[in-house]
DNA sequence: ATAAAATAATACCTACAAGTATTAATTTAT
DNA sequence: ATAAATTAATACTTGTAGGTATTATTTTAT
């Protein structure tokens, strides 16, 4: 499972923008390249907007383009913006937090898988693809 | 979002069980331990029973019992019960799995938390907490 | 034998993520 | 001005994971 679906398209749109380096997409555009739904997709592109992720323009000649520069956007951030990100920073047996006077039993081996996962989104943006 | 809820209860259940080390446990008594929903709770335990994990013994002073060594319950083989493991192994932007010929934007940033959660639990048992 | 205490099977319900449909608003080419 | 092409808003539908309810089966203490 690890993120959501609405997660996983989120980053696709976005790194896929982030390579393709045009000046501007439209919904149509996207929707050709991408394997997401049209109509969810067209929602899911309000809502980046609305995150500050992108910016649109609307009418005939309207799209999206990157509303900041793309070295500032880190994947945890794109994540987190679509699911909560707190989920995975809990503990894996349902804790909200892990106590750090009583763990739990997985605690100790869930450190490391859950350490690189959390520091690969949190220190990596969409311009290290390039 | 990582696993999904009945995967955190079985590790929790199965975890539970492995640690404290009473030679059988009824359903009611891990009912009242972990916190989990009574009859969503029953029914994973006849799943984990029919899985080979456990083994159900019926009637008034029935319970479960682990059906095999704990040394040989890995950890993906819990998580691979209750949900489909190769959703983890496959591709994070949704291919099936990674094509080595042309992977995606996000391969080569994913592969570390890939790699860190497949192989922590690949190569980890229960008997590990102990 | 019978009742109690346990698991098993089956069916149903609920909440929410994912997906779809419709209509409105905005901009620009003609 | 008008129509076309775009995004925005809102509401509805669907699929499924998670949760509940009911009844059946099995075993053992009495
Ligand atoms: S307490 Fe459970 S993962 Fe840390
Ligand atoms: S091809 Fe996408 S993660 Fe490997």
């Amino acid at each position: 499972m690890f993120i959501s679906k609405t997660s996983e398209y989120a980053l696709k749109v976005l790194t896929y923008m982030a390579l393709k380096n045009a000046t501007q997409f439209s919904a149509q555009s996207l929707y050709v390249e991408l394997d997401i739904p049209k109509r969810y997709l067209m929602r899911l592109l309000t809502d980046l907007s609305k995150s500050g992720f992108i910016k649109a323009t609307r009418g005939r000649s309207g799209g999206y383009i990157f509303a900041r520069p793309i070295d500032t956007i880190y994947f945890s951030e794109i994540i987190n913006s679509v699911e909560d990100l707190q989920s995975f920073e809990g503990c894996v047996l349902g804790n909200a937090v892990c106590p750090v006077d009583k763990p739990c039993a997985m605690h100790h081996i869930w450190e490391k898988p859950k350490q690189a996962f959390l520091e690969t989104i949190k220190t990596t943006t969409l311009a290290d693809l390039l």
